[in-house]
DNA sequence: GTCTATATTTTGATAGAC
DNA sequence: GTCTATCAAAATATAGAC
């Protein structure tokens, strides 16, 4: 835990991490450049080098920054002993907050699924994991309470994730549609999004109905 | 309408689209490189300034070609006079079909919505609001039917798009993730991702009209 | 830690022969 | 329509002074 930074005024690293997010997230990796990053934090671009050494040093520092926070904001919710419900729609809403406190999240983890994870080194791949296995013991509680149908964890999260990242990282894409085509409404509060995405896994894992005999897809093996 | 072609050879032209689209898919406008879907589609890199005049030319066909042909297998059903539930999951469906069809599809969109759109031209715009169009007929026929609840068709729209991108264009990175936490299961068969999307989406419609605030569990008596 | 100037490589694009 | 050879413009990275 840092301590309180008084006022210092926000040193070097700071600013080309903060810069490099944003740019990242708008661009991706190979769209990004290391000029505009340097020009958005005014810092000189050596101390890009200076600091993180390369490029994709950058980049990686903040991946590696961004899961852990998020899967750290996560971890304590499945052993707080709330019902699971309650557990459920923390989760939801702890995702949806640390995409509001750190506004490139969404689009840098979207473009990092796209990617084929090309640039997760092996610790930032165990937090990204690490969600999951947060979501897996909350089902597991809700399971053992008898409140919630058996349930593939993965396809649970790809439900509540796929809609937040896809809202959040929308948002300028969003306002061009809205722009061309006036009639759409694409702009449903954050408050709603999560409400509906909160409902729907609810209603998915408390229905009985909603688990289908399990995807006895085997791989055959020569 | 083009001539059924027989057998001809693939022409150069649609080498290089399959190519291109394969490359724009796994690495992004920015991270696909001439050098690299010329090779793959075993044509000179001359061939692509020739017939799409530059990168973005190219890219932008493939754009162009990937939406109106999304858009235009959505178009009929709202029309088709079937049950509003039937409805919706034939849209869940075609679209997780196009998505196998054209398996760079939905890493491209994705990135695209993260991109905020920088390459869309406006019909490729329009085709794209002409998706969110087909679900909001669909949703108005429910309502008329009285099947669904009020609902807001973008809000629909990111809770049925999300999780099928998120799943389709996941595939590389969790194939790495699985190799890596192998205790998790990352694979759930298409068909279950299709149905938890199909029961999802219809679970919150048919729940009493867009009550936000505490659907599925509470139902004392139905 | 910071900046200027510069080296090096990559890459999108084209001219022009066939 | 296709290919070779090549250019010109980025863009990443690094000396080396302060």
């Amino acid at each position: 835990m840092a301590a309180p930074r008084a006022r210092a005024p926000e040193p070097t690293r700071d600013r080309l991490l903060a810069a490099a997010a944003a740019e990242f997230a708008a661009r991706g990796f190979d769209g990004a450049k290391v000029d505009r990053i340097a020009a958005r934090a005014r810092v000189n671009k050596a101390m890009i080098y200076y600091h993180f050494a390369s490029k994709a040093g950058l980049y990686r520092e903040i991946l590696r920054d961004l899961f852990a926070e998020v899967a750290a904001a996560l971890e304590p919710i499945p052993a707080s002993g709330e019902a699971p419900d309650v557990q459920l729609r923390r989760f939801v809403e702890t995702l949806a907050a640390e995409a509001i406190a750190r506004p490139h999240f969404p689009a840098i983890w979207m473009r990092e699924m796209a990617e084929g994870g090309r640039h997760l080194d092996g610790s930032t791949m165990l937090a990204m994991g690490g969600v999951l296995a947060v979501l897996r013991r909350i089902l597991a509680n809700g399971r053992a309470a008898g409140r919630f149908g058996d349930a593939h964890p993965f396809l649970v999260q790809i439900t509540i994730v796929g809609p937040l990242l896809l809202f959040a990282a929308s948002a300028p894409l969003r306002r061009r549609l809205g722009h061309l085509v006036p009639s759409a409404d694409l702009n449903p509060s954050r408050e709603a999004v999560t409400a509906r995405v909160i409902a729907a896994s609810l209603a998915v894992l408390t229905d009985r109905a909603g688990a289908p005999a399990r995807p006895a897809r085997r791989r055959t093996r020569p």
